[in-house]
DNA sequence: AAAAATACCGAAACCGGTTTCGAAATGGTT
DNA sequence: AACCATTTCGAAACCGGTTTCGGTATTTTT
């Protein structure tokens, strides 16, 4: 016996150039029952399957990952294709979301495959390779738009996927989505309380269906507070800092400009501040500001912005959860969560220089 | 003969639902010819050929990637391992960067495999599963220390990657970097020139090695000013607005403190604002300050903010460059590319309040 | 002790492609 | 017409695993 392993043997091998039909050549086994051995099936003896792990740990030998695939007919993968990037990234919500969408789908076993999108083709082209060519089991797809075509594309096709936002066919998918319309709601109440009769609104394009629900929060608490509707004072925007700027040079160059003003997003918030100082109101003496996305540099301007935020990470994880759940059961009924934003008060707003309340007391 | 093609079939399959061998069946030829004629193989006649590429594009025949990479024994995916998320992400380089290189990648027929690091683990062992399962052919490593232990991994077991930024192994593997030393002298002579004699700088992790090159670029230039180097004005910090206010406060409450201060990046540079604004300093009038990095939104705060910025971008595309010339030719000799940081003056420094140009006569 | 049940492993098919090798069919020469 | 060179394709091995099926060895039952 000794003998046997007496004879000069390499001491170690490179990283992954042990194979299974190496393992079983050396322990004169077929590759089969290495196979089993190694997943736990119950038709081996205790006494080969400790055989059989010992030396696969020994030789250090790690099944490969393609061949695996391949053989059970599947790819551990997920599909993440991030859209073109502006001109001008507005925040770090797309590395934060990856960083954790990412470590939630390792937890299960699954890699990211991340795609990036040129403008110049369509916007579902990058899914349809990734499905035809089989290279991912599902999608994580962000910033829906209400009638999206790569939600279309992948209903048409049976594929799985979990959105992070809603669609106007939200009830055929799995989604997950921060309550902007409320998030909306509760900001606006909020300037409402402090005394903010004429408020502007700076829209996200409305191309995304979260900005359409953020305005729609917006609309319902200022008719729920008996404020009239001022067209004017809703300004479409781009979720840029460039496009809250000229956003508010629209609102503050009017007769009666707003006593605050909602952004869309932070980006545009910053646009929003800077085109105010340019134009001579104090922040928030004459001018209340509150964004959306609770990005860490918001902290550190003056004065510090009030923002809406959540939690990307959670955001990630329960996507996730989601995406596996359908993927292990495809026929389960589709199912959604809502999440909230919270009200992260920093500063830039406040009650407006002269409070008229005359409007107020006619409401209920 | 019409009789044969006049038997009802499938007008329409979903996608991926063909294989090489229905195909072939379909066509009466085996797989391995039709595999042949589709990968341009000169021993295929053009008649046969042409019936095989319009069978498949007829029937939307798109080869299983999996089945393909594990034949051709290549897995064509790069791996991305993120660093640990810090608790208030400071700016929107990751994103950017995996934008571009995933791009980059696409069209040398690539993809891009996102990894997240958990901060309980070694950082090497994501880079160690990647690399036993096989999931990977090479890797782009970013946010390099001096003595990186990624580094010393893949050049041990042979792995090809490139890193974003050099090592104390610089000449054994490939290599992209901003020249942050030149950057940081070009910033520190632009203080200088506009009359600043007392410079603090505040500092990006003694682990990265491009902070230590930064802060070598701003004593060199101090230097070749005949400016004495003053210990208290170098602070550490750690890349995130916090470390940035902390150094701040070190430096501007000394009893001399400096006329201007040179951040490692524009996060730090945000929280030294900060401080500057809450200790009474005025920018750029009583306090010059400039970060690195060029983030968007520096451009929305008050003063805008002063900064050295790269193309991202064509970072992504360089280091693709280099990883794809080392996947083709393992054994060419390394190669590196240094590219240059410009100053984009945006008006957060300026000359000081008082010019005192006594040591400046002393140069040269 | 013979029969039946069980434990254990080998053999082989399979996943879906690629690539090598050799044979048949075609064409050109003499 | 016989012969050699080309063209063209089929057959089969291969990549590295997984999984089904069936056949011994071994144990349990009667």
């Amino acid at each position: 016996m000794n003998d046997v392993k007496a004879r000069p043997e390499m001491e170690w091998v490179k990283s992954g150039e042990v194979r299974i039909s190496d393992l079983a050549a050396e322990l004169g086994l077929t590759k089969g029952t290495v196979s089993r051995a190694l997943n736990g099936y119950e038709d081996i003896s205790k006494k080969t399957r400790k055989r059989v792990m010992e030396a696969a740990t020994k030789r250090g030998y790690v099944p490969t990952t393609q061949a695996r695939r391949l053989a059970m007919g599947l790819t551990e993968t997920i599909g993440l294709v991030l859209p073109p990037m502006p001109s001008q990234p507005v925040n770090t919500f797309v590395s934060e979301f990856i960083h954790s969408v990412s470590s939630a789908l390792h937890l299960h076993g699954y890699d990211l495959l991340v795609h990036s999108a040129n403008s110049e083709e369509s916007e579902v082209e990058p899914y349809r390779r990734l499905v035809q060519s089989r290279k991912v089991d599902g999608f994580i797809i962000f910033r829906t738009h209400e009638k999206d075509p790569r939600v279309n594309y992948l209903l048409n096709e049976g594929f799985p996927f979990v959105t992070h936002g809603r669609t106007a066919r939200m009830a055929e998918h799995d989604w997950f989505d921060i309550d902007g319309e409320k998030a909306f709601r509760d900001a606006t109440s909020h300037l409402i309380k402090l005394g903010h009769q004429r408020i502007g609104f700076v829209g996200g394009g409305r191309e995304f269906f979260s900005a359409q629900l953020r305005l729609k929060g917006f609309r319902a608490m200022l008719e729920e507070s008996c404020l009239e509707k001022v067209p004017s004072l809703e300004q479409p925007g781009d979720l840029t800092g460039q496009g809250g700027e000229i956003a508010a040079q629209n609102l503050l160059k009017q007769t009666r400009p707003p006593t605050a003003i909602l952004c869309a997003n932070d980006a545009s918030a910053l646009g929003v501040m800077k085109a105010a100082r340019e134009l001579g109101f104090k922040i928030p003496e004459e001018l209340s500001v509150i964004g959306y996305d609770g990005i860490a540099l918001g902290a550190y301007i003056d004065p510090p912005l009030t923002t809406l935020t959540f939690s990307i990470e959670e955001s990630g994880k329960e996507m996730v959860n989601l995406l596996m759940r359908r993927l292990k059961n495809p026929d389960l009924p589709v199912i959604s969560k809502l999440a909230s934003a919270i009200l992260k008060l920093r500063g830039s707003e406040g009650p407006p220089s002269s409070i008229q309340n005359k409007y107020m007391e006619n409401c209920l």
